[in-house]
Parts: structure tokens; C-alpha cells; sequence
DNA sequence: CTGAAAGCGCTAACAA
DNA sequence: TTGTTAGCGCTTTCAG
């Protein structure tokens, strides 16, 4: 493997020179420049990344910090990673991933004192993380995807949850639903502050008072079962709803699922939009969901760019920036279906299923009721 | 930041002997090795990572290369990255993250005379490709991630295709299923030369023969809509049909929307197993997938594992590992409904949809008999 | 069992 | 505009 050392003897300059060449912080005449180069190409030459790290204290390698937790990334976490990979590529940085648990503090500042990340993605950042202290600490810049609760000084990019939420909640407004219900996250996600549930539920909470209409959030764990589980309290607590919107991408297979089983219709009886989700989940349901697309790779991509603004220059100003999620409409939203008429008390009670008060029986009537029409 | 001088200068030992406690290269005594420890503790020191690996020739870095097609990782995909980088992390190793575009030979090239890798892990490898010779030139020792189609002197990991498709069969088979349908991926794919594609589609054709059973495969684009297609081809050419395999996770989800859009149900009607798909994927399904679950993270620790064995000891033995996907049993498969009597014959001819050959009509028609029973 | 010192391949003063 | 050279922080002979 040649070194710089060939390269400058093939060409007749000094090292230096050659590694002028390379790095452009001092002019070159055209004539040595062009020598140098020719010699560069005639021997297959590459920069040692190391040499060049250790001699310049910059390693040209950015560290994304993924805490492991037990299920894995999601699709929108996916993109992200692939976004920044790209991009940190795209600029001649590499990417490392770090799979650092969230409490592990010491491994956390032991990667960071070896000195070999130039700067730091922050993934799944915490309401209050300390990540970030550590970090700070070490004198790794960083950038946060998420946001913790206060965010002087720090650069973050994020999702735009209350715009997210206020879309959502207008198409559906907009399509005529008033009876909406929010599946989040679970109690327990929320109880821990995890600050996606929390923001959500609040933009919600606006949202619907904005359009005059009352808020009904319902928690989820995720899973489909969740999903399930929440659906039946949605109907206990809210039997004329017309419309889920789910901030949990797991649990809005189950609210299909359950909806499915109880023979109603998306979008017909009742429309599902989901939250934060990424087309290729979003179309795996059918029908397809309409969905607030995540912004997944270019969060990624505008995260690493940030980050290196902050790396090539040292004052550069914090980058605080929020992205909406985009409304994608695919089949499982529309207008809600009529409401039961008044009119219709009589064949109630004739309805042998009308002495259980279930939300169940109430939404099955319904939708019975419009299938005749 | 403390350096290996300001360690050796507090236990008033020379650098070498602390580089050598820190290495373990050579044996130092007792007493020695506490003072450095101690030392080293009160400075807070770690080691450098650019310098040593400078010094050593030893990045402790190993890249991951993944070309980076339009559509993303999928859950599988995403599920051996994060292994492989726990397994890394594990090993004391770090791992870097290369989006190289798989006929992009001069970047790779570019990327491994870096040196700054000490080896690679190469995914979604075709069963030729060039990216082998340009690495083993480089002199980056690697494992695929799959196999090329001489895998002659070559370590890989891969997914057991042969035997999971086996046992996917045995599964519905035993269940009582003769009249199976195999989704393959598109016939573009197949044509190409995916390896996964034309291993299983052989597989399949050779399970089927075993039990006796004629083998039906259908190749479907990778969506949910190709799904859908897919699964009006089968009934065409297999109007019998009782179960499907699929080797497409996005095609999967086609195939249940088109089931349920024909009101058949699963697995009462129809079984579906869907091959190589992670339980989270499964899970979202209603019922959720019987599913031959992918070694995901496995795959991805035994492959570093694999390579840091390569690195450790020149002379380590090729390794060459096979993983079938595990058979997890959900709610979508279970026995056929009782074929069609021959005694209903009248009925048949009675019924106004009989006229009709499309298989529809028949799923229907058994679909309908089984519920009047 | 330990130390001294020569690099690893490059960058960046300093000097011309 | 170019060259000389002293490191960057560590590993690893070579000596003792």
C-alpha cells in the first residue's frame, strides 16, 4: 500500500506538499498540483484514515448512539439510520453505530474518551437524558434526535408532533368525524415520560378543543393485542366513535384486527389513521393506511448535516429544527357513516342484541343500519 | 485527556510497560500491573483509539456493507444489523455502517485501501458479486452476509432456505394440506438471480415431491398489490387451493386483503405461512402469520463472530453456517376445510355462481358449505 | 520482568 | 510557492 512518503518521492515534492494537495489548506501551483496527482493515481494511493486522524485529531467518523432495547428498531428508526448513513457517506464521514444502553453512562463516556467520534447522533433521547451531560463532558458535539425537556444550548432535530397531530385531527375533521379517539403509547410509556406519548396526547387534547369537539385518549401497549384491548375500551367509553387515530404502530394492526372482528368496515364504519408510520407498514394493511408519513431518512440526513456544520466550524449556530409528519391518504380514512337516527328506537328494541350496552352491539347496529341503505 | 506518558510518569514506570498491562502482549508482574492499574484508574485514562490503531495496524473497526437499495431495510434486515453491531460492540469492536452501492467497485475499493477496516460484513450478496474480488484484494478479510454462487474459500452466513421451506411444507402438510401455492418474488427478482428466490422456489418444487404433492409456484412483485394479483393467479391455476407459502413478507399482506376482500377466512379457508419474516412483522397480521421466523440478530453475531475469529487468527478455518428460520406456529394456518363432496354435485349446478370456473366461486362455495355445517 | 527508542503515516507549524 | 521537521499517542522490537 503506498504511502505518502512514495507519493512525494514519484512526484520530486516534499510530504508536505502532497499533503497539501490533499487537504487544500495552503495553495498549490498548478504544475506541482497536477504532478502530485498523477502520482496519487499512478499508485493506487489512499489516505491511512488513521495516520490522518491521529496527525489531525479528527477522526472523520460520527458515532450513532442507539440504545438496544429488546424489540428492535422500528421502520421509521430504520430510515433514520440509513438516512444519516447516507448522508455522513455522502460528505466522506463514516458512521459508526454504537449500541450503548440508555443507563450505561460509563461505557457511554468510555467511547467517547477514545477519542474516535468526532461528533455524536443521540437516537431515542430521553424527556430528561444524561446522556447528554456525558457527552457534553467529553466535548463530543452532538445532535439529538428527540428532544429533552430543556433544550438550551443543544442542537436537535425532531419530529413535529403538534403539527402532526393538528393535521391529522383536521383531515379527519374535515372528512366530518367529531368522534374521535386517540390510542398513544402505553400508561406506562407515559407514566416515564417518554416524550412523543406526552406531546401527542397534549397536541391532541388542543386540537380537538380547537374544532370544539371533546378529546378521548385511550392508552395502548404495543402490540396488536394492545391494539384490541384499547378498541374495546374506545367502544365501552365512546360507543358512537367514528374514528381512531393511533399514535402506537403496532397496536393499529390490532385495532383492525378487532374492528375486522367485529364485522365493522374501514373506513367505512369507522376510519383508522395512524401516526408516525412509514409507507411500507402503512401499505402492508389493508386497506392501506392512511397515515402521517415519517420523515424518517431525511431526519437522518438533516441530523448528520447539522452535526458537521457544527464540526467544521465551531461557532456554528444550534440547529434546532422540527419536522411534520405528511399526510399520506390511503383507503382507511373517509366520512364517517350516518349517524343511528332517532327514528330508529323502535327496531332497537326489537333488536335482540339491544339489551347489551355494549359499544359493540351499538357500532354493529350502526353499521347493520347502513349496509341496508 | 490523559495520555499512556502522564499513566506511565504516575506509576513511574516506563510506556511500555503500560502499553504491555493494557495489551496483555506480555506478562508483567503483580505488582507492577496494580501500580499502572491504579494509575490509570486516578487519570480517568482510555486509550487512543487512532493511535493505537496507527501503531498497530489494528483499527478495531469492522465495516458493515450494505448497499443501499430505494426501498430500505426490512425487519429482518434491520434485525442482523443491530446484531452484528451488539456482537461488535461485545467483542470491544466497533461498527461502521457503509451504504455502497453494490456496482459502485471504485468507492469500495476507495473504502478498504482506507485501511480502516479491519474486516467487512457483506450484505444482500448476488450470487456473483464483484464486491468479493475487490475486497479479498484489498486484503479486507470478510464474510457474506449470503452466498455467491462459488463459495469456494469463502466464510458465510446465510438463512437455511433449503430446510426452512422443508419444514414449512412438513407443517402444512401434516396439517393435511395437499394443494399448496408458493409466492415466490417477482419473476424480474427470480430472473436476476436472487439467490433466496431461486434456492427456495427448488426447494419448494423438491419438499412437494417428497410428499407426493404437485408443486404450484407464483411469483408476485414485492407489494401488497402484487400480493393480491399473485393470489388471483393461484386460484386460476389451482382453484383447489387450501394453503399458500409465502416468500414475500410485503406480498404476505396482499394475499390476507385479497382472502378477506373474497370472504374467505384463515386459516379456516385458506392456511398462510409466510416464510422469513420477523415475529414483529407476524404480529401484525389478523390472525397473526404462522410464520418460518428469520435468525435475524443470530445471523448477524455469528457473522462478526465469524470474522473477528478470521482476525484474531490468520490461519482460522472458513466458516460456513446454514440457519433455518424456525417454525412458529400463529393463527393463520391450521387443517383444510373438507374438500368440496362429491355428493353436493346438484347443489353446485343449482348454485347461480356455479356457472362460473374461477376459483373464486369454488373457495367460496367450500368456504359456505363448511359454515352451513 | 522492565526500559529505551524506533516507528506507524500523516498534519501543521516553522522556515525559507 | 514549497520544504523541513516535530509531533499525534500508541505498539513493538531490541536490549538489558
Amino acid at each position: 500500500m503506498a504511502t505518502m512518503h512514495d507519493v512525494a518521492r514519484l512526484a520530486r515534492v516534499s510530504v508536505s506538499t502532497v499533503s497539501y494537495v490533499l487537504t487544500g489548506a495552503r495553495p498549490i501551483s498548478q504544475a506541482t498540483r497536477d504532478k502530485v496527482r498523477a502520482a496519487m493515481a499512478e499508485l493506487d494511493y489512499q489516505p491511512h484514515a488513521m495516520a490522518r486522524g491521529l496527525a489531525s485529531r479528527r477522526s472523520r467518523i460520527l458515532g450513532l448512539l442507539l440504545p438496544i432495547d429488546d424489540r428492535g428498531l422500528g421502520a421509521t428508526e430504520t430510515a433514520f439510520v440509513t438516512g444519516a448513513a447516507s448522508a455522513a457517506s455522502a460528505a466522506g464521514y463514516h458512521l459508526v453505530l454504537s449500541p450503548v444502553d440508555a443507563d450505561d453512562l460509563d461505557g457511554l463516556r468510555r467511547l467517547a474518551s477514545q477519542r474516535m467520534l468526532d461528533g455524536a447522533l443521540l437516537m431515542e433521547v430521553q424527556l430528561d437524558d444524561d446522556r447528554v451531560a456525558v457527552l457534553r463532558e467529553a466535548g463530543v458535539p452532538l445532535v439529538l434526535i428527540g428532544r429533552t425537556g430543556d433544550t438550551t444550548d443543544l442542537s436537535y432535530v425532531d419530529i413535529d408532533f403538534d403539527r402532526t397531530v393538528r393535521d391529522a385531527v383536521a383531515h379527519l375533521v374535515g372528512l366530518g368525524h367529531r368522534r374521535i379517539v386517540y390510542v398513544n403509547h402505553s400508561a406506562a410509556t407515559i407514566a416515564e415520560g417518554y416524550g412523543p406519548a406526552l406531546r401527542t396526547r397534549d397536541a391532541f387534547a388542543a386540537a380537538m378543543a380547537e374544532h370544539g369537539v371533546e378529546p378521548l385518549m385511550i392508552p395502548a401497549e404495543d402490540s396488536a393485542a394492545g391494539g384490541r384491548a384499547a378498541l374495546a375500551t374506545a367502544f365501552d367509553r365512546a360507543p358512537d366513535l367514528t374514528a381512531v387515530l393511533a399514535m402506537n404502530e403496532r397496536a393499529v394492526f390490532g385495532i383492525l384486527g378487532g374492528l375486522a372482528g367485529r364485522g365493522l368496515t374501514v373506513p367505512d364504519d369507522v376510519s383508522v389513521v395512524s401516526m408516525v408510520t412509514s409507507p411500507q407498514v402503512a401499505e402492508l394493511a389493508t386497506p392501506a393506511l392512511t397515515a402521517m408519513t415519517s420523515p424518517g431518512s431525511a431526519l437522518g440526513r438533516i441530523a448528520v448535516e447539522a452535526l458537521l456544520r457544527h464540526l467544521e466550524l465551531d461557532s456554528a449556530p444550534i440547529h434546532q429544527e422540527l419536522l411534520p409528519c405528511t399526510l399520506e391518504v390511503r383507503g382507511s380514512s373517509g366520512p364517517p357513516g350516518r349517524p343511528t337516527p332517532d327514528t330508529t328506537g323502535e327496531a332497537d328494541a326489537a333488536d335482540p342484541e339491544a339489551s347489551g350496552t355494549t359499544s359493540k352491539n351499538t357500532a354493529r347496529r350502526r353499521a347493520a343500519t347502513r349496509r341496508r341503505a
